[in-house]
DNA sequence: TACTTCGCTGAGCGTTTCCTGAGAAATACC
DNA sequence: GGTATTTCTCAGGAAACGCTCAGCGAAGTA
């Protein structure tokens, strides 16, 4: 599963094999950023605005998933996702809740394989999350993907959030999880401090890249205290994830 | 029985080898809540919200097991298990009562391998019962299932409500043995506070996550002083089982 | 070599998350 | 009816975390 293979080039065809995500929120610049971020790994992915324009599109586009705002200007999030159940389409569905949503509205979410995240998220962990929806809805074709992600002798796995590198276990902070996570998904490419900071923080951070300095920081003190360093730096460009070559 | 096992992708044809359950109920909120529920973990079901209706779709579906809400808008619960039972259908039931319904309605119900709860309940207790059920009723292909879920030197069992750590007995309440056993059946993987209020917790519980950390306090202080610890708490995702490594 | 830019990292601080004890309220038990 | 158990809330404190800042070193440039 390397970013690679997940930048296949997007035919908007109605028949594609790609999963299908419908993206339903009233904040145009938020479902596009989320369509943007979901075309670039390999969905196919409609948006809507209001709860009924999910209805009609999803008749027709049939989603594996939703993404859905619980706050929606004509219904909110869960009456759509009851309707569309109504209709017998199976289908799982992250819903976006703002932080502060009471709780009582939350509850219940997670039972049949539904999940939410709070805005503002991150890009990774909404679509960290995605994928693990999808799989427990069995939606995914069954690869034999068991939730881990590997590079080298660096093993991540997202279903127990743990680390290991040439067997140790490594501890490490959330964000750190998520830092390494996008650096081992894009392992031998050049990802810039913008890209890391676009994904990795949540899109309403408004502080300075030199924090993405900082993690990196944390997570070679924690990860390449082992041989070979596994994270190199491209001066003037970003980070890279690789093998060291023998010369 | 780990829920890796449970985790079955649930196809929506007719003639699965699943278990068929029934779920009546004219609150629709409570039989969707069950359904989903129940085909997230494996089962094939149906939802009916009255008396006649149920007895209807038992016709074809022939259910392995109901769950029936006693207070129905048409007739009562018992009278449809009677009137099913009297065409010659073998089903074991799960009867869904109001926490003040007298006694003597409710008495003798148990005799027959049948069983109820309470509302509100939890999802973990209904599933638990209705597992115990299918298995009193001969309906489980008997699997070497003992009703013992086991985790390193932990024992629990599902018949006599015991919990062992290394041989010695553990005194637990009610919620902490649901707790428990929500922990032990998703060993090695991440929980949520979310999922753990969603399936242990009553349906109709309004409070704070915060509760969820006050009881694996409990538990800790049951289970855990007994080395090696087994609760682990993964910082802002949630809690796992682990037998810690070796390193 | 001297200068400048870029990146690394330790220190510090405010915030969040989590743990736990204490006590009130509800429930079950005798 | 009284007692014990259980459930739940709350609040203090400890630890982890996210972030900023500043000083230092390394890499590029003239």
């Amino acid at each position: 599963m390397t970013a690679l293979k997940e930048r296949v080039t997007v035919a908007d065809t109605q028949t594609s094999n790609l999963q299908r995500i419908l993206v339903v929120d009233d904040e145009s610049s938020i479902s596009e950023l989320i369509a943007t971020s979901l075309r670039f790994v390999g969905f196919d992915v409609r948006t809507a605005a209001t709860g009924s324009q999910a209805l009609t599109i999803a008749e027709e586009f049939k989603p594996h998933a939703l993404i859905l705002d619980v706050m929606l200007p004509d219904q909110d999030g869960f009456e759509v996702c009851r309707q569309l159940r109504n209709e017998g389409h199976s289908v799982g569905v992250l819903f976006l809740t703002a932080k502060d949503t009471v709780e009582d509205k939350i509850a219940g979410l997670t039972i049949g394989g539904d999940d939410y995240v709070t805005k503002p998220f991150s890009l990774e962990e909404l679509v960290a999350r995605l994928r693990a929806l999808l799989r427990r809805i069995g939606a995914v074709e069954s690869t034999v993907d068991d939730e881990k992600i590997r590079f080298a002798d660096l093993e991540l796995d997202e279903a127990t959030h743990e680390v290991h590198r040439a067997g140790n276990l490594i501890d490490l902070s959330p964000t750190e999880f998520l830092l390494l996570r996008y650096l081992m998904i894009n392992a031998d490419r050049v990802v810039s401090k913008a890209q890391i900071l676009d994904h990795v923080w949540q899109y309403d951070f408004r502080g300075d890249a030199g924090i993405v300095e900082t993690y990196v920081s944390y997570l070679r003190k924690k990860i390449d205290i082992y041989e070979p360093a596994l994270i190199h730096t491209v001066r003037g460009v970003g980070y890279r994830m690789r093998i060291p070559a023998g010369n």
